[in-house]
DNA sequence: ACCTACCTGGCC
DNA sequence: GGCCAGGTAGGT
């Protein structure tokens, strides 16, 4: 499910939800999702600890517990979903941990597909135990320059694609928005880091942020399982112009979209539009 | 910088 | 049955 937008538009929902809240009770019904530490700690770690505020560093969701360190992390994975429910609501389906709350509520995270994986302490620590990566700077807001985004890019030999999904270039990008930033920005996929003109590193940069800007504005893309915090579908699926569409028409110029596979994913592009 | 594995499930 | 799917990690 998630890429930037979707998680960000789940913390911007469980926020308002979970700042202040106590974990009560903790049932964690699939263990290997846990990274760290071992699923005992982690699970009287929790219990009983206050929820401060939830933010987001790329695809991680992040809840700092009050009067510690210590952070709850969450990563969604390709269809995890972490919503609030009432106690008395039946479980979805695939259901792996439950957190009751001191309001009678419930946190509860559900995934499919098992690729999720949740985390809990402090920031060096983790970064130590080597259970969170090192990531690249957030794409949007004030901290990255289009300056900074030029130099970056520019020491990359690589194709443009897998740079914008490698997480320590650049932090929250996945399959769809790459591809479709590629599309904003005119570039095609393969296109090499280094050979970039300074204009085309302009556009991307531009292209990227619009990108993700406008799917947020959106509340993200609901392409097969991706629900928001309440469970309500996003709408930027409708505006996607070229991922999920190879071989149809391009919605520019008409011109059928090229399918190929870069960086072990499919990658759509317009061969007359993106140079 | 690539491949493959990790899972479940939908579709052909 | 085989292939595909928004994720990352671990090993070439």
């Amino acid at each position: 499910m998630p890429e930037l937008p979707e998680v960000e538009t789940v913390v911007s929902d469980l926020r308002p939800q979970l700042a202040g809240r106590r974990f009560e009770t903790v049932s964690l019904l699939l263990p290997r999702l846990v990274r760290y530490p071992e699923p005992a700690a982690f699970v009287a770690g929790l219990m009983g600890a206050r929820v401060e505020t939830v933010s987001r560093r790329g695809k991680y969701i992040l809840a700092p517990l009050a009067g510690s360190a210590k952070r709850f992390v969450v990563h969604l994975g390709m269809t995890g979903h972490l919503r609030v429910w009432g106690r008395d609501e039946p479980l979805a389906r695939h259901t792996h941990l439950r957190i009751t709350l001191d309001d009678g509520r419930e946190l509860r995270y559900d995934d499919q597909r098992q690729f999720g994986r949740f985390l809990l302490g402090a920031e060096d620590e983790l970064r130590t135990a080597r259970v969170f990566p090192r990531l690249g700077p957030e794409p949007i807001g004030d901290s990255l320059t289009e300056g900074d985004f030029q130099a970056l890019i520019r020491r990359r030999r690589r194709p443009v694609k897998s740079a914008l999904l490698d997480q320590s270039f650049l932090a929250g990008l996945g399959n769809i928005y790459s591809d479709e930033a590629c599309f904003a920005a005119g570039l095609r996929p393969t296109r090499m880091t280094h050979r970039l003109a300074v204009r085309e590193r302009q556009a991307l940069f531009g292209a990227i942020g619009a990108v993700l800007r406008a799917s947020i504005a959106h509340r993200g893309s609901s392409v097969a399982s991706y629900v928001d915090a309440f469970g309500v579908a996003g709408r930027n699926q409708e505006t996607l112009q070229v991922y999920g569409r190879g071989g149809r028409p391009c919605l520019r110029c008409g011109t059928p979209l090229k399918r190929l596979r870069l960086a072990g994913r499919t990658t759509v592009y317009c061969p007359q539009c993106q140079r």
